[in-house]
DNA sequence: CCCAGGCGTAACAACGATTACCTCATTCCA
DNA sequence: TGGAATGAGGTAATCGTTGTTACGCCTGGG
């Protein structure tokens, strides 16, 4: 039941010292071809594996990243972690995920103990902008989604405000006049900046930006369907829709479709399954989390490898894909009570 | 900018010696009010952090569990990674998630460097049957989704045969005599699980199982939307569809409502996102991701805890949630062709 | 024929924390 | 009052691997 080879047996079954088997399994090439078969035939004899934590012990790091995300169950991001464990794989690393859930002290935590762990590396949504947790360690970071405070380090992001505007350009572009807005809290960065390209889009056509159109507090779906359902009850109801989420997204399109308005445009900022699948299929701003995540994860291992330059800003350019939803006219008089 | 503190230096500071600020840092009673504080007060002045590579090599196992699954990025896996990671935060336990991504020789490959790091236990989703690779040691292992081949260990799964049967006995219930079944591979044990329950209620109705109305060959949504384009093609076609995965019902669903074949009723294996807010809605057999993963989170830590009573076989039973689709009568008659 | 120098190896320490074991008082009870 | 029990704390060994240093052996140039 119980059999734990160590190195040391290895080299006695060799008939050698600990060492020498050592720079064999580290492909060491200072050893004569005669012991190296020695040892390797008495590690398949043994059934030797390495004990990677006291290598990491000795080495003073783990083959370990950490990944810190809001929510692994957020399709957004688990298409990200999935991609940056395929990296890792190719790499021999391992990658430890922890999501903060937006609880406001478990960054902190999370980044402490990973680092407690010797992790080689972090990837990180930063949630807070106090980042000073991470100041003193070494430990190579790349952020992703969000900018950091003004810490200086390697960071990938979408095109947010960018995206947006196109978005809501796309909109007006087909007449429409009233276009609301949804969104998560504006405390997330990623909502400011969509936010901030909303009001840009807006105010290059002379529109003014309308509190009652702006909702901004829908951190989930149902949350943004409370809001989408009080869009249409105004007296005087928007005739487009830019969600600044997938998960917005998701309850806006519940609303408009069980009240049947398919007369009301919308765009997402996010792509979702079945969006083509709607009637009318739904106008996304398509942004990937694989390459986002594919990139951080370049980034990160480019600082393993010792790269000390400065760091680098990453940014993703978002393309709008009209399916039927963004290209709806505003219709006459769209009184709604 | 580096400055690793070591607990010797924490107890030459306290005054004390490196054993009793061990004792302090892991509780341990028996120290004196006054030498822990001088500990404590130590600890935060220097900003010790005990080293966990260390700790754990010592300890001989790591705070850490694993978890295999088929894909991150799947929604599914997804939710059950993030209830996992959740109940293993509150026990203190770090995560290291993988994927097999359906590759033969990854799982075993996981298996064996997750077991050199000593984890402390694993949940699997098991791919391969067998499962030789992690025979003879004592690392406790929870299978989800899955059974093993027949180690001995603990379960926790769908009522996959059952739930099936449940399902395509609705859709006999509302007339129906052509049910097509699309799934994946039944080299996969849910797929054989579900078309055996879909087998089983098509036999109690005294029913053929017609062989061009089954497609076991359905990895992702691409080949469901092949396949369903198929069964729409048959001089005589099927009047329902029962998708054993969500991800087939992704496919299948988009295929007829390109088609505009309301007129055929579904059901799915698995909710998904949106499926409420299709037209029709679609009819699914509820499956809780969340509860599966918190269930074996529970079992884990249950063996973490010395439980040493025999394999416990959890099967989680599923609900029928009719939206619609499920409850479309057959037409009169559907000839596709 | 001698010595520098490279190669293969061995012995030992170190990584940082914990555990097993031991000491020295003090206290409590027969 | 003797002696066991209890409390507080220390010393050294250990976890398994790898970096360091040193040593013996063999080869080739002078």
């Amino acid at each position: 039941m119980k059999k734990p080879v160590r190195l040391s047996d290895v080299a006695a079954a060799a008939e050698t010292s600990a060492k020498t088997a050592s720079r064999v399994i580290n492909g060491d090439p200072r050893v004569s071809a005669e012991t190296r078969r020695r040892v390797e035939e008495a590690v398949d004899r043994l059934g030797y594996r390495v004990d990677l934590l006291a290598r990491s012990l000795r080495r003073g790091v783990d083959d370990t990243i950490g990944v810190i995300v809001e929510s692994i169950a957020d399709p957004f991001f688990a298409a990200v972690i999935s991609e940056i464990e395929l990296a890792a794989l190719r790499r021999g690393l391992n990658v430890i995920v922890t999501s903060n859930r937006r609880l406001p002290n478990r960054e902190a935590a999370i980044v402490d103990s990973l680092q407690q762990r010797r992790v080689a590396g972090l990837i990180i949504t930063p949630h807070t902008s106090d980042l000073s947790y991470l100041a003193s360690t070494g430990t190579p970071v790349v952020f992703v989604d969000r900018h950091p405070g003004n810490f200086p380090a390697d960071v990938v992001t979408f095109d947010d405000r960018g995206g947006a505007r196109t978005a809501v350009r796309h909109l007006l572009r087909y007449g429409h006049q009233r276009v609301a807005f949804i969104s998560d809290d504006l405390g997330v960065e990623t909502s400011r900046n969509r936010h901030a390209g909303y009001v840009d889009a807006l105010q290059e056509s002379g529109l003014p930006v309308v509190g009652e159109l702006v909702a901004t507090d829908c951190s989930d779906a149902a949350m943004a369907r409370a809001r989408t359902c009080e869009f249409l009850d105004l007296d005087e109801p928007p005739t487009a829709i830019f969600s600044a989420r997938s998960e917005t997204s998701l309850g806006a399109v519940k609303v408009l479709h069980d009240r049947k308005r398919t007369d009301i445009a919308m765009v997402s900022f996010g792509d979702f399954a079945l969006a083509d699948v709607l009637s009318p299929a739904i106008t996304v701003l398509e942004q990937s989390p694989e390459l986002l995540g594919r990139l951080a994860a370049e980034r990160l291992f480019a600082r393993l490898d010792g790269d000390h330059s400065d760091p680098v800003n990453t940014v993703i350019p978002l393309r709008l894909v009209p399916r039927g939803s963004g290209e709806i006219v505003p219709s006459g008089g769209g009184a709604g009570a």
